[in-house]
RNA sequence: GUGGCGGUAGCUCAGUUGGAUAGAGCAGCGGUCUUCUAAACCGCAGGUCGAGGGUUCGAGCCCCUCCCGCCACGCCA
């Protein structure tokens, strides 16, 4: 009996090798509706279709090549319908499945793909002197999800924190600092707040008068041409916000490999110009630099501007060179851009420049996605704010998030400890925020519901965590660990055993999905199913029964569905608990 | 105006390159704790998949037309 780990691609390759079709054949081997059986390959019917061949004789005469191949042991198969190949893996089967992949690091090595090469993941990206906000979240959450996924798939990966620490906000700020007098050394407890207040006063100021306006430009371009006050004013500013980017990534478990803001391609621009206009793919047009794309239909005329009018560079200009230092000096083969939808129109643009320019230069092309998500809305189906209108710190909201599960804990469990239900209300707090942010289709808005990502019922955070607590409570009260007496575990006989065992075949064909399209919420949905069928098996099979071969079996099911939800959850970037 | 994303149960959303009788959760109704965590489980009910055409054995998915919502479109990022 051969135990395929992804048994969808094991029978899709099984099919492929003996079928005596085509090249452009491709079996389509799929999860089936469990009325059906457990795979079903439907790649016999379009190929036919295009043919004008007979699919259910087709269907007939490859299945018997691959039951006369003998690779189908323990796999039940039957032709149905149309021409559908219907699959049905035996009990034995599944059984030897989970003897098989019995370690987060089987579970790991069957998921690894041939993923080579370097990949940049570009995300969060908050600017400096601000506090970071809701409008983060999703950049931050979903960028380290997708950072896993890609390590996960064997790629060398380097998270990159592009901070917007350079532009015209600084002469308004530098000018505050000054006017103020304050003291950078020795800021207050809420420094970046204060940073910001600073900066809302300096705008105040650079709005009132023309005077007003260029004193301000002045300290901008002495900051420009690298004056030592002005500097070290910058200097400080960026190291205070930093510190409290990093005060929340701490907390999120996210630990960024390079945090190379705008400021650092600020001397790496000209560059830029000079190929770009080489090249012949940056034009002048109304004192600015620009780039046309004639074969599409806007951006032909919708200008790509990599320099402005006043000669300054901007983001285009900084993404240009950030993507070459990425190449030359990161040996970058992909770059993958976590930011929201809205800048569409600018990556579609970037991209398209940077493949004539290099072109044009003979540099290596990387693989350039904007992995876009939508905007996250209020109840009110409006931009989340706060009741005051304001923007919502995330600072904030992750307080919120860890004091409203730590109420719910206290309610729930009142008999742990204090110290232990805060620190589980800390790790249900923050993964409930990053699960509903992953488990929605990232291209589509999303709305923040308090009461939705906190609750114990249906797709949430909690409920896979109070899953994977159960089981390790399962193993705590039978002093055992994960993976032990499960000798002489006889075969699965119970329906809920059977469903259970099933949807952790099932693994491997869904992450495959989640690879494909870089879409976590799959991994999510496929972990909710999991919980589901464990939670139902739990209600159903009492594990701690006195039949010895009965008992290991089911331990063996506890042990496994315990690897592949911690196993997912890691990925996503949640934390898990042995007690909730 | 051009383009992008969306429109699926009362609400929030899934629906894997066209597959078999469109699925969850919430809300509603009804059951289940002397037994490993009831933060759970089981059941019932709920649909002209925005509208209309087309392609074919088969369309929520592909093509065309139209309606509605959000977003982006010259010097912010």
């Amino acid at each position: 009996m051969q135990i395929w780990f992804n048994p969808a691609a094991g029978l899709e390759a099984a099919i492929k090798s003996v079928s005596a079709l085509e090249e452009d054949f491709r079996s389509d081997v799929r999860i089936a509706d469990p009325r059906f059986g457990d795979f079903q390959a439907n790649g016999i019917l379009p190929y036919a279709k295009a043919r004008k061949a007979n699919p259910r004789a087709l269907a007939v005469e490859t299945l018997a090549k691959v039951q006369e191949s003998g690779t189908l042991g323990g796999i039940q198969s039957e032709i149905a319908g149309p021409g559908f190949i219907n699959f049905t893996l035996s009990a034995e089967y599944l059984f030897n499945w989970l003897v098989n992949f019995d370690s987060s690091e089987k579970l790991s090595a069957g998921m690894a793909k041939e993923g080579a090469g370097t990949v940049v993941v570009d995300f969060s990206s908050p600017n400096t002197a601000k506090e970071m906000h809701v409008g983060h979240i999703r950049s931050t959450v979903i960028g380290e999800a997708i950072a896993r996924l890609l390590a996960q798939k064997g790629m060398k990966v380097i998270r990159d924190n592009h901070i917007g620490d350079w532009g015209t906000q600084f002469g308004m700020l530098i000018w505050a600092v000054k006017n103020e007098g304050y003291d950078l050394d020795h800021p207050g407890a809420d420094a970046v707040q204060e940073l910001q207040d600073l900066y809302g006063r300096g705008y105040a100021h650079y709005k009132s008068s023309d005077e007003a306006a260029a004193l301000i430009r002045e300290e901008l371009v002495k900051l420009q041409d690298a004056d030592a006050e002005n500097m070290r004013i910058w200097t400080r500013i960026t190291e205070i916000s930093k510190q409290s980017f990093d005060r929340i990534y701490g907390r999120l478990g996210i630990d960024f490999d390079l945090t190379l803001g705008e400021s650092f391609y600020r001397d790496r621009v000209e560059r830029i110009y000079k190929e770009l206009s080489e090249c012949g793919l940056a034009v002048e047009s109304d004192g600015a630099l620009v780039v046309f794309h004639p074969e599409h239909k806007r951006f032909a005329t919708q200008p790509f501007i990599v320099r402005k009018a006043d000669g300054a560079s901007n983001y285009a200009s900084t993404d240009l060179a950030t993507i070459l230092y990425r190449v030359e000096e990161l040996g970058a083969t992909e770059i993958i851009y976590v930011v929201d939808s809205r800048q569409s129109d600018h990556f579609e643009q970037l991209f398209l420049t940077v493949e004539k320019w290099f072109a044009a230069k003979g540099y290596a092309l990387p693989k350039l996605k904007h992995v876009s998500f939508g905007t996250v809305l209020g109840e009110n189906g409006k931009p989340f704010k706060t009741k005051e209108g304001g923007t919502v710190k995330l600072r904030e909201l992750l307080d919120e998030a860890v004091e409203r599960s730590y109420a719910m804990v206290s309610e729930k469990s009142p008999d742990l400890d204090e110290a232990e239900r805060r620190s589980i209300a800390e790790v249900v707090g923050l993964g409930s925020v990053r699960y509903a942010d992953l488990s929605q289709n990232r291209s589509s808005d999303y709305v923040f519901s308090w009461d939705k990502m906190l609750s114990l019922e249906g797709n949430t955070a909690p409920y896979l965590l109070y899953a994977v607590a159960r089981i390790h409570s399962i193993f705590r009260k039978a002093n055992l660990k994960p993976g032990q007496n499960e000798a002489g575990a006889s075969v699965f006989e119970s329906p809920e055993e059977l469903v259970l065992a099933r949807k952790l075949l099932a693994f491997g064909p869904s992450m495959d999905g989640v690879f494909s399209d870089l879409r976590p919420h799959l991994l999510c949905n496929y972990l909710y199913e999991l919980s589901g069928a464990f939670s139902s098996f739990y209600s159903a099979n009492r594990v701690m029964v006195d039949e010895e071969t009965v008992r290991a079996r089911r331990l063996m099911l506890c042990s496994r569905t315990l690897a592949v939800l911690e196993t997912g959850l890691h990925i996503l970037g949640l934390k898990t608990l042995s007690r909730m």
